[in-house]
DNA sequence: ATAAACCTGAGAGTATAGTCTTAGCTTATA
DNA sequence: TATAAGCTAAGACTATACTCTCAGGTTTAT
């Protein structure tokens, strides 16, 4: 698949895509029987990294957090225990943000009911 | 308090303070009484507010997003009503961040589940 | 065969959120 | 009374994550 139809496969724009394959994020092939061009070719494994990136991000991930996600789940120069490690990390600042995100909705759940009762 | 103390309390550099300053998320005030300098002075609010920026900061929350929460909150030219629907608007979109991270989290515990069965 | 649609690499431009520097004053301390 | 430390405004610089434009070549559809 060339860089349009994973696009629209994602809804990513070619532009992001070529951003995140600079990145190091995903990687395209080129076909060496193919001379007359040298257009990059993708494959579904790509559709689903796009997919994670999206949600990580979503979730507040940078890009560096990310690509290390990434390189802990496809990377093929990784130890099982690395891998491991950089998934727990991963899990513990999840934690840490949900635990923030219910910090800062009991202070704005306070803000409310402050407003009720004083009706400033 | 001058700038510098509201920096200590706070941790924020006095560079950030004065960026936010510009944004329009807090607010000095000049003692008329004093001619021989312009320093701005703050007051225990700032801190409480600073201490807002950062927590929602933390969250995942833009500055424009803590804009409208600081205005919220102090604003003094807002109605009741209007208050209440920025602040229940914030809650939503707390629950949405909390969910999209709880969703990461099973995204990255299936990982480690997968990696730990295939040995890959 | 020719126009529309795609591809690539290089690089410029944008938004957000700082971070740092400079110049020119003021205030506090040895 | 120096001199160090603090203040202000203006503006340059940085990092992150895009987003867009351009030039030059390829592929597809009519």
């Amino acid at each position: 698949m060339l860089i349009n139809e994973l696009s629209r496969e994602t809804g990513i724009s070619s532009h992001t895509i070529r951003y995140y394959e600079k990145y190091g994020l995903i990687k395209g092939m080129r076909k060496e029987h193919i001379k007359t061009n040298n257009y990059f070719h993708y494959n579904e494994e790509t559709i689903y990294k796009l997919e994670l990136i999206r949600d990580a991000k979503r979730a507040g991930f940078s890009l560096a957090e990310i690509k290390k996600l990434i390189d802990a789940w496809y990377g093929k120069r990784i130890t099982k225990e690395k891998k491991l490690a950089i998934l727990d990390e991963k899990v513990k600042s999840i934690d840490e943000k949900i635990n923030q995100l219910k910090e800062m909705k009991k202070l704005v759940v306070e803000f409310k009911k402050e407003i009720n009762e004083f009706d400033c």
